[in-house]
DNA sequence: TTATTTAAGTTGATATAGTCAACCATATGA
DNA sequence: TCATATGGTTGACTATATCAACTTAAATAA
């Protein structure tokens, strides 16, 4: 009898859609009302490369799993939009190091406040063990996902 | 000091995206295993169809928490590949009643393998109370993105 | 040192998702 | 019966993702 098991799965499955829409929703509607005007995962990006002082173009893609052809796009538009530069890398004449400006900085704490509230608004009948406990099982369930096909990228 | 706050949420945020990327590329694989080309959000839409045995394109948008214009965009090609069927709803001339043809019921089967082998993967490190956990708090974070807007749509 | 292979990044094409506004037809209620 | 609300459709557009081909530089083998 695994149709509990099948029913528990399919339930996992809505919620987490239905959370990451909500999510998403609340998060652009609060980038919105800082009058900002950069999507999710430009804005994924941007805190990326400010947190990790010397990004590239693939430790980004790498660090996000996301496509490099998408990580590309995005990055030229963060270019284009005056919020990050592109710096030779010494190491590599192929790739270049990525960096915030410093319009690109107080875009990034402006975004962190928005990202904030929404966080808020979400935990808010939780306790920070729950919020604690929630990130840590996303964690494990992200690795039990990436690790049988060693993924290349 | 608020930066620890700060920084728990953009994990969460961040785990967030990661868990529902790897979710979602995995489900489409094994999707595609069972030779089926179906994208995720037309297996929802299905799913959402036969367990509900009186759905109309409305109410499917509201379980869905989606755009009605998208679910139409959706159904309409899941009757081009005739895996549901509109009736006129005896209740209301402007809408129809969905139903999942006899070919979608098989299709459903399939896909739910697929779903569940998914969610074992990515849940296999995981007892079945934490997955219990995981699952509510997640509906709660989402029952909190929801309230404060009163929700049309 | 040249030739081959690999890696970083870009570009094109295409698929999938989601949003918003305008619109048509039916329903509802004043 | 007129005005308004609702179910559903369509158009236009934005955002996200995928894959393959390609360019240039790097690493390695011959």
């Amino acid at each position: 009898m695994k149709s509990d098991t099948t029913m528990s799965e399919s339930q996992l499955s809505d919620a987490l859609h239905r959370l990451v829409h909500a999510y998403k929703s609340h998060l652009r509607s609060e980038v919105a009302k800082q009058n900002l005007n950069l999507p999710i995962t430009h804005f994924r990006a941007l805190k990326g490369i400010a947190r990790n002082p010397s990004s590239t173009a693939l430790s980004l893609a790498r660090r996000m799993q996301r496509d490099k052809a998408q990580i590309t796009r995005v990055l030229k538009e963060l270019q284009e939009d005056g919020l990050i530069e592109k710096r030779p890398n010494p190491e590599d004449g192929r790739s270049q190091l990525l960096l915030p400006t410093r319009k690109g900085q107080n875009v990034i704490a402006r975004l962190l406040e928005a990202e904030q509230h929404t966080a808020q608004t979400m935990t808010r009948s939780l306790n920070a063990r729950d919020v604690q406990r929630f990130t840590e099982l996303t964690a494990h369930m992200v690795a039990n996902l990436d690790e049988p096909t060693d993924r290349e990228n």
